[in-house]
DNA sequence: CGATAGTTTGACACAGCTCAATAGGCGTGG
DNA sequence: CCACGCCTATTGAGCTGTGTCAAACTATCG
């Protein structure tokens, strides 16, 4: 779905030579192109491809080369790493409109999977490296990016080392609140989402087995904590005592 | 020691205007200080300040507002987080050349403190700001170092969330061996090193107790992996033996 | 409506934790 | 030089949170 191509860029459009395909995109105001001027966004457009795939997807193999980057529009990618005996660990969730990529190095050491339908927007890694080299404002995002990035790692160390199984599962439903659910912004009190993984997922996210993860959310819905539909939809009556439970 | 000022600049001596303070300096090599040009140098120079503390000092607290950063010359510096209860957990630990510091934030989230005899180069933040608005190369490299740190604390995700005790202590040694040993470099097999953290500290940075840390060493002790002097001093005779043990 | 994938629940086992006692290393002061 | 105290590390015994294995349940979809 919308898989425009690089090359229909019209300079001709009003909005100072951005190109259309640009022009609606979230990683245009949040995202790191928007460090770009004009002229960049269009050198960069050239090699620009949009896609949709849908969950399950892998979209990087744990070492492989990587040729291109990407700018995550919408859904949620899991970023893992595998034991040679095949335990798994996920060590990162990204959202949009988060960067997708590691520059300086061409493998990749991570893999990176569709958790959900994601969109995204992808160019090529020496497109990219071409436009940083001119921008220092690009590379100043991609330092905040990566600096944030560490950040929620640490922040996730502390979790996986030291935190109980249910204080485990507490921290993962407030990292999927305050990242997905575009209501507990304005209302800080409660929260309603459908979460991105499955309980094999959320464990491998949280070093736990998926019996463990499921004991635990049943706990929390029968303490009510949280509601659960469809296995899927949960909603946070009070997300205040979700942080208390997390440590 | 040391505790050279920042205006004891000669611009006169033979090496390009290069800061005396620099001359000798391992970070001006390997560190972000080699990205500087030698007015660059000079400038940051000039609110520079050399300093050497004992095992155990504090260097940042968590939550901390910070007004200087610094590169790391030698001795081993640890990043920990606490929970609200005391639990910690050790997030990273640092070695020279390594920059230490959270560009773009005033307030520290992490805790820094001295594992060993650390000496320490320390510059305001504001002089560093302004230095890196001029050199893209400098960015460049915090950018890079940045990165590898992001590697480095996925990589250890992996083994909290997924190693079993004995795989997360030889993992531990396995990068002290890496980090620290200088021959180990050249002959591959084997490593001799003192451990540059207490029971109780490795436990924090493995997610274990300090009572099964010390378990597991007596037992690569007794299995011949390896041999402990004194408690803190480890000689590894196989190293692939440990990599093998390390999952 | 059967098949498939995901989830819940139960019973039991065990890796790692807790609590407690002992041992070693090292500096200080008699 | 030994005695003492302090800190760190080791070792032991028992407990418990989480993993393992297995079965049943639910939702979705052709």
């Amino acid at each position: 779905m919308a898989s425009a191509l690089g090359n229909c860029v019209r300079r001709d459009i009003h909005s100072d030579g951005i190109p259309v395909l640009c022009l609606a995109c979230e990683a245009r105001h949040k995202g790191i192109c928007g460090a770009l001027q004009p002229e960049q966004l269009v050198q960069l457009a050239k090699s620009t491809s949009k896609r949709k795939v849908g969950p399950g997807t892998q979209l990087v193999d744990e070492e492989a080369v990587v040729e291109r980057y990407a700018n995550i529009l919408s859904g949620v990618v899991k970023l893992s790493k595998t034991l040679p005996d095949g335990r798994q660990q996920i060590v990162g969730l990204q959202f949009a409109p988060d960067f997708l990529g590691r520059p300086f190095e061409n493998e990749s050491r991570l893999r990176a999977d569709a958790a959900t339908t994601v969109s995204l927007c992808s160019f090529s890694r020496s497109a990219l490296e071409r436009v940083m080299n001119e921008s220092q404002e690009l590379q100043r995002r991609l330092l905040k990016q990566t600096l944030k990035q560490l950040d929620d790692a640490r922040d996730w160390m502390l979790t996986l080392g030291r935190k109980t199984a249910s204080e485990k599962v507490a921290s993962f439903l407030l990292l999927i609140a305050r990242n997905i659910d575009p209501y507990s912004a304005h209302d800080r009190k409660t929260a309603s989402f459908d979460l991105p993984l499955t309980r094999g997922d959320i464990a491998d996210f949280l070093g736990l087995t998926l019996e463990t993860v499921s004991r635990q959310l049943t706990k929390f819905r029968s303490e009510g904590v949280i509601q659960i539909e469809n296995a899927r939809h949960v909603t946070v009556h009070d997300l205040d005592r979700l942080v208390a439970r997390a440590g």
